[in-house]
DNA sequence: CTTGACACAGAACGAATGTTCGGGTATATA
DNA sequence: TATATACCCGAACATTCGTTCTGTGTCAAG
């Protein structure tokens, strides 16, 4: 039998908002009843009415009567989001500085500390990023500032090579030349490329089609961390 | 009778796209066929069906066969969002540089050069912000840089005294002590108020109780126009 | 042991909803 | 004039869907 729990959201209850984020996401509208049911391993319609009704009560949703789909997660989800989403653990290789090249995931070994990791909700990637061979860098000092991330943040890559590489893709680079890394949105042009800091006041490198440019990955997010308080 | 268009979207395929993102935007939900022969006039659903058909195979949206609501928008609405979206004209009051205090809006008084206006999405606006007298500012020099907002850019404000402010409001503010203006999220504090820039590496200003303040607006929109072609 | 709250199933009902079909009108084209 | 096409209506139909009602088993409090 179900274990019950004398306060708060019972594992159905939880079960039944993990579904009603996820449909919604992949659907763009809230699901049927039924259709609840069946995610939520409820056989009657009226069970999961009952639930419904009580999350209403919690404050979870809101409901429309006699609309079908009539239901609306609230702010209140952001309360427990920790039980409702689904975290990717994403492995943190090193630290990301002008005057390094980038670590990269090694392909034929696949261990990772797990202490050095970071979180993140898979909600919030893009579909096609999910699955993937996803690394975090931690960015030391300010020698990212272009790109408006800072000393401490994380940086979640994407690992993809010159040929994978699309306009507008926030890119690591490695300058062989200049021996730097730096994090740039990436512009093909007629006689090289463009490489475009975030901030709109820095101005743009340009390299020549001869040049030499490693595209060490894809920055698909970034992380700053604010639970330690600022004054 | 209606004008026939001999092709691309007619007013009914307007309207319809309308209420779809307006319906979408209030709910939470896509509406159901006979929600949108309401709202379009259209009085028999075969004809909104015939409508949904038309646009789904012009991909606009998507649509689910026998589920109810079953219809998605897809990103290419954003090709004529001109189209179907309602525009705010805003009133351009002047400019706002840190060393002059800001523009506002005469109470007693409503004539506005027609040309100097900027339009702005309403389904971009909050709910209550939205029929409220809004007025726009051109960001003159790199002043303003440390709230990430920088020359040529267009601040969007609506006019609020110092009683109506509220913490985590980016507001515009004018100091008498230092004859400046600046934008800044306002925090009220024990012994006073800390002016806390966007640009998390600068630091805020502490203001005493006793220092006078002069909350002039508080900021619901920075738009930043890229129709210029950058090098 | 009785009682009542709780969690659940199943069925039935009616309203909401998508689909389909026959028919109608205006406009343009051959 | 004949014909095709786009646009539109109303009605009927079949699902989908939300709602409601009866009943069952568990468990803790009295």
């Amino acid at each position: 039998m179900m274990v019950r729990k004398s306060k708060g959201l019972s594992e159905r209850h939880i079960s039944v908002l993990k579904f009603l984020v996820k449909y919604g996401h992949e659907n763009g509208r809230p699901p049927s009843i039924r259709e609840i049911g069946d995610a939520a391993n409820i056989s009657s319609t009226s069970v999961v009415n009952y639930y419904l009704e009580q999350l209403d009560k919690m404050g979870y949703i809101e409901r429309d009567s006699r609309v079908s789909r009539g239901l609306r997660l609230t702010d209140k989800i952001n309360e427990v989001v920790e039980m409702i989403t689904d975290l990717i653990r994403v492995p943190i290789l090193g630290r990301i500085v002008a005057s390094e090249p980038v670590p990269v995931p090694s392909s034929d070994f696949n261990y990772y500390d797990a202490d050095s990791t970071v979180e993140i909700a898979a909600s919030l990637l893009p579909e096609p990023e999910k699955n993937k061979q996803l690394f975090a860098l931690e960015v030391q000092g300010d020698s990212m500032i272009d790109a408006m991330v800072n000393e401490g943040d994380f940086v979640i890559m994407k690992p993809i090579n010159n040929a994978e590489v699309r306009n507008g893709d926030m890119v690591a680079v490695w300058l062989p030349n200049k021996d730097e890394t730096t994090l740039k949105y990436f512009y093909k042009e007629k006689d090289g490329y463009r490489l475009q800091p975030a901030n709109p006041t820095m101005q743009p490198i340009f390299i020549n089609k001869e040049e030499p440019l490693d595209i060490k990955g894809k920055v698909v997010m970034v992380i700053r961390r604010l639970d330690t308080v600022e004054v």
